[in-house]
DNA sequence: TGCTATTGTTGTTGCGTATAACAATCCAGA
DNA sequence: TCTGGATTGTTATACGCAACAACAATAGCA
């Protein structure tokens, strides 16, 4: 059967990011988080005292939807909310996220360093250069 | 603010292929389709009489999912289904479908011109084989 | 012929994201 | 200082894509 979208960047880019999403999913359920907690969690962790709205805008999520994602952390006792003033809230991990988020940081360094292991040697270098090219 | 996944080729590949599948979105919304609508309407092209079944295998579609899908495409009146045997159909592009295909194709390659012209000359060689890496 | 695998399908669920709207609050310019 | 526009957090709602379990009908092989 013949692929019509074999050498396309574009078709390719999205099959090996969801390839990789997925592998990353699943290490991350071991923790009982996803993705983008994972991600929330160490912004928070180098960030204190982030704004969920400024949190928003560096990982490209509608403020809507961070209102979810925090209940949800916040639940699971990983994460504080302090007022800083009227109308914003400083972010913090609790004292269990603390204790949490460096195994969850573990996990996400041992993934990437396993995902560039498999890129060829020659190719390895040009990897980041060129994704970043598409985004930032 | 510090961003904790700088350099991370995980979160790069990510946030890459999610503002292109984006970008793409937009571009193909002009002809009514969805990325994944297109994705089939070429396999179906390059394979006619192509089965749904086999189709899901290569685009790692679940065979249920496969089902809104062609539905949607059949509505639209872009595909037909002939019966193979009593259980399986083949696929092919109907009249219509024949007529619009080739301006979805040219968008994707367009597309495709696009995203490689963004990424740096010296990394833009080893972006295909980098990825192929991750999941083929 | 009979058993197993395959096909198409239904229904349901979860996850991520998008949009519109709203009240409360802030901030900067007149 | 006052006021109007911008910002923040929130609710509600919708869409797109993927996953899972189950089922009847059929195909193909022992």
């Amino acid at each position: 059967m013949h692929d019509p979208l074999v050498k396309h960047p574009g078709y390719t880019l999205r099959r090996a990011s969801g390839a990789m999403t997925a592998e990353l999913t699943q290490r991350l359920a071991d923790h009982g988080v996803r993705i983008v907690d994972a991600t929330v969690l160490l912004w928070i962790s180098e960030n204190p005292q982030v704004t969920a709205s400024a949190l928003g805008r560096a990982l490209d999520i509608q403020r809507a939807n961070m209102v979810p994602l925090l209940k949800r952390l916040e639940d699971a006792g990983l994460i504080e909310r302090a007022p800083i003033d009227g109308k914003s809230q400083g972010l913090s991990l609790s004292e269990e996220g603390r204790k949490r988020v460096p195994a969850i940081e573990a996990t996400i360094e041992a993934f990437e360093q396993d995902l560039l292991a498999r890129i060829p040697l020659q190719h390895r270098e040009h990897f980041i250069p060129a994704l970043d090219a598409l985004w930032r």
